[in-house]
DNA sequence: CGGGTGACTTAGCAGAGGGTAC
DNA sequence: GTACCCTCTGCTAAGTCACCCG
């Protein structure tokens, strides 16, 4: 890994001296087109090559770019009513308001009188850098003190018992509780949790075995020990369980809502992240590593000048106490792995976020004036002469149809991955006349694969960029990198940047896929209509899942079911003909398949119900034993059972003769009309049930909830609710409905997005 | 003026919890 | 009532982007 970003490195340089294949096209005088119909202002769109190239500097692009956008926020008609729902005056709610919170339930019937919540949606929107005024809360919830294990459960070395001093008998435990996983068995994560371990060992005094070797480590012991409690636990008595939850709810309470601006909300992730070992996704050099203990003295709190510091046990104190109220964040902590901050924030449903979120959704709305121009913009700007000028407009070409993330630039300490920016040589291929194949791992290393048709000039334009001396290890955008890109999309739109090409076009493709659903059909065909589009959404995000363990199986089961139905179908038909043979003439097309299913088949569907038959009476007979037993009744005679199993025998023997004679037994009173009612009833089922599993098979790979939760406007999903008639809860889990209330109420459903 | 980093959104997964089939 | 399965929630890693500082 080093290696190769030592070359990615060594060739990056390279690059800047290979100008000369560029030089053609940077040459060229002519400012950048991009400008053309706005005044003149050239240089932020040059000023990357003009680093490279260590010309003489522009006079500062950043400043006058701002300028300008300001300038531009102020001329460009404002995308009027959208911004604001419903206005009011709504006062200032100074205190005692906060009394009521949780029952807003039964509040909300007169929602002209804002009790209860705070409809913030309803009110003036000031600038937004101030986000509180007054901020009180009860600080963070420590995880429990670390408990060492009894006696007898030991890491065993090269055979012998070791005596681990707690905290390294910790970190060991942090891994023995791991060797059945992926990680577990990963030697990149093996071997950063052994060299932190030994590091914690010799810091806390060593063990009274001398430990050097991983692989004579033995953590078997220590793994069964905590499978064992795991099922003590899942054999709890469910008072004992719920009396364990009431004890955890009671501890959480106080730190689980704060007050900000005097009114209750909801405080997300109160809880510190507990020690553990890091679990880096994909191929993450620092995986394994030791996440250490955060104390009250690694904590820094953010609340306000006369709120109350929350107490600490005797002799502990805060690390650091702020009165920050630019920002949103309660608490906060430096982690050792990555060094990066952790935060604790309010929670999904709080103000704040919905605030923003809503104003995340109406930038993306905005984009809807601006598209239009933009890719006209880069359609042509595709042909430019200028190699910056190709490199921006073929990167936002990929952001808009293939909603690539911005991509910005990784350090080697984390996992290679990449987005539109850093793309490589080796992650695109081409393929005449236009076909290009992505292949590359993205965020969290999620596989991106598609092979696609492009724009004819966009394929050309990355030939050229890929064009010797580039080889594998090269940035495909030399010249680009995300704030390249997203000042260039500043130009269009003030605060206009890549991620939200990806906000809109969600949403966009949302709105266009549900315009497409007939009203009609019962709630759950509709919603099932709704997750379709849902999926759409997932699929054009990559938004991905791992298959589940069980989903093979299940797969294979709906198929036995499918094949089972169509098995009854056709034998109904025979029957049909058993009981007027000339129908077969009359209406050969709907006896056509009567010979479809192969004798192998039969059987394996007749052996599938035997079987569940045979099943069903042994767990009959034995769960009726069971009761008896335990009132003291007498038991069943086994000829019960076997009175049972007989039945299921001459069944089978009936299947075998219709094998043979391909002629089902007929039933008494049968007639031609009772069997083309369960035809029907069949046809329905098998209907019903290859949807059933197609919805299964399309949704083992994809992720709807990503799409859901943060790119689908989600005054889209209830809008469809309102105008479909299906309830909220069928779209929006109970948690999505809190987090947001403030689209459930604010649309109808005529909204579009 | 560009690299680092702070603050925020976006992401998949593990485990809890709740519903359903037997 | 139990086993199983699937959905939801909580967790925390991994992105994006703006701003700050040398």
């Amino acid at each position: 890994m080093t290696m190769e970003n030592e070359s990615k490195k060594k060739l990056r340089i390279k690059n800047e001296s290979d100008d000369e294949d560029d030089k053609p096209l940077s040459k060229v005088k002519k400012p950048p087109i991009l400008d053309d119909n706005e005044d003149s202002e050239d240089e932020p769109l040059s000023s990357k090559s003009n680093k490279r190239k260590g010309s003489p500097a522009t006079s500062s692009s950043s400043k006058k770019a701002k300028k300008e956008s300001k300038i531009k926020k102020e001329t460009t008609p404002t995308p009027n009513g959208n911004a604001k729902i419903r206005k009011e005056k709504s006062p200032k709610l100074e205190d005692n308001k906060e009394a009521v919170d949780e029952d807003d339930e039964d509040k909300d019937d007169g929602e002209e009188e804002d009790d209860g919540t705070y409809k913030w949606w309803e009110e003036e929107d000031e600038d937004g850098s101030i986000k509180w005024k007054t901020l009180e809360h009860k600080g963070v919830l420590f995880p429990p003190e670390y408990e060492t294990l009894p006696s007898h459960v030991k890491l065993y070395y090269d055979g012998k018992p070791v005596d681990l001093p707690p905290a390294a008998e910790e970190v060991a435990g942090f891994f023995a509780a791991l060797i059945e996983t992926d990680h577990g068995k990963n030697p990149v994560f093996q071997k950063n949790f052994f060299n932190d371990f030994l590091e914690v060992l010799k810091e806390s005094g060593g063990a009274n075995v001398r430990i050097e070797d991983f692989e004579k480590c033995d953590f078997t012991k220590m793994f069964a020990y905590f499978e064992l409690k795991k099922e003590e636990k899942k054999s709890m008595t469910s008072a004992e369980k719920k009396a364990i939850k009431a004890e955890k709810d009671k501890v959480e309470e106080p730190y689980k809502i704060c007050l900000l601006n005097g009114r209750k909300e909801q405080v997300g992730n109160f809880r510190v992240e507990p020690p553990g070992l890091f679990r880096g996704r994909g191929a993450h050099p620092k995986t394994g590593k030791l996440k250490k203990r955060i104390g009250p003295k690694d904590i820094t709190l953010n609340l306000g000048k006369e709120c109350p510091v929350p107490p600490l046990p005797a002799g502990q104190k805060w690390g650091e106490i702020r009165h920050d109220n630019t920002v949103s964040w309660l608490a906060m902590w430096r982690e050792n792995v990555l060094g990066g901050v952790k935060y604790v924030r309010f929670a999904a449903n709080s103000s704040l976020k919905g605030m923003s979120d809503f104003k995340k959704f109406e930038k993306a709305r905005q984009l809807k004036d601006h598209i239009e121009a933009i890719r006209k913009d880069y359609k042509r700007l595709l042909k430019d002469r200028v190699m910056l000028n190709r490199q921006i407009a073929t990167a936002t070409y990929l952001i808009d149809v293939f909603a690539l993330r911005a991509g910005g630039e990784k350090s080697d300490e984390e996992a290679d991955t990449v987005g539109c920016c850093s793309l490589r040589f080796e992650h695109v291929t081409l393929s005449p006349p236009n076909t290009v194949i992505f292949d590359f791992l993205g965020k969290d290393s999620i596989r991106f694969y598609q092979e696609v048709q492009v724009d004819l000039q966009v394929f050309k334009n990355l030939k050229l960029f890929k064009k010797s001396p580039k080889v594998p290890g090269d940035d495909l955008f030399d010249r680009l990198d995300p704030s390249i890109l997203n000042k260039f999309f500043q130009k269009y739109m003030p605060g206009l940047t890549a991620k939200v090409f990806r906000t809109y076009n969600a949403s966009k493709t949302m709105q266009d896929q549900l315009d497409l659903i007939p009203n009609e059909g019962t709630v759950n065909e509709k919603v099932l209509k709704f997750n379709a589009a849902n999926r759409t959404v997932a699929i054009l995000c990559n938004h991905q899942r791992t298959v589940s363990k069980g989903h093979e199986t299940a797969v294979q089961k709906i198929n036995d079911k499918i094949k089972e139905l169509i098995w009854q179908k056709i034998r109904c038909k025979r029957m049909m003909l058993m009981i007027e043979p000339s129908l077969k003439k009359k209406k050969s097309a709907f006896f056509e398949e009567i010979d479809d299913l192969t004798k192998e088949d039969q059987l394996t569907i007749h052996k599938l119900i035997i079987e569940r038959e045979t099943n069903k009476y042994h767990s009959k007979f034995k769960r009726e034993n069971d009761k008896k037993k335990e009132e003291n009744e007498d038991l069943l005679p086994e000829s019960v059972l076997l009175d049972n199993l007989k039945k299921v025998d001459e069944l089978k023997k009936e299947y075998e003769k219709e094998l043979k004679s391909g002629k089902p037994v007929l039933p008494a009173n049968m007639t031609i009309e009772k069997l083309e009612q369960q035809i029907e009833k069949f046809e329905q089922r098998i209907t019903n049930t290859e949807l059933q599993l197609k919805d299964k098979e399309d949704n083992s790979q994809v992720a709807l909830s990503t799409s859901k939760i943060n790119y689908i406007d989600p005054r889209l999903s209830v809008m469809f609710c309102k105008k479909y008639d299906v309830p909220i809860e069928k779209v929006f889990t109970k948690t999505l409905r809190e987090k947001f209330l403030w689209a459930i109420e604010s649309v109808d459903e005529n909204w579009r997005f």
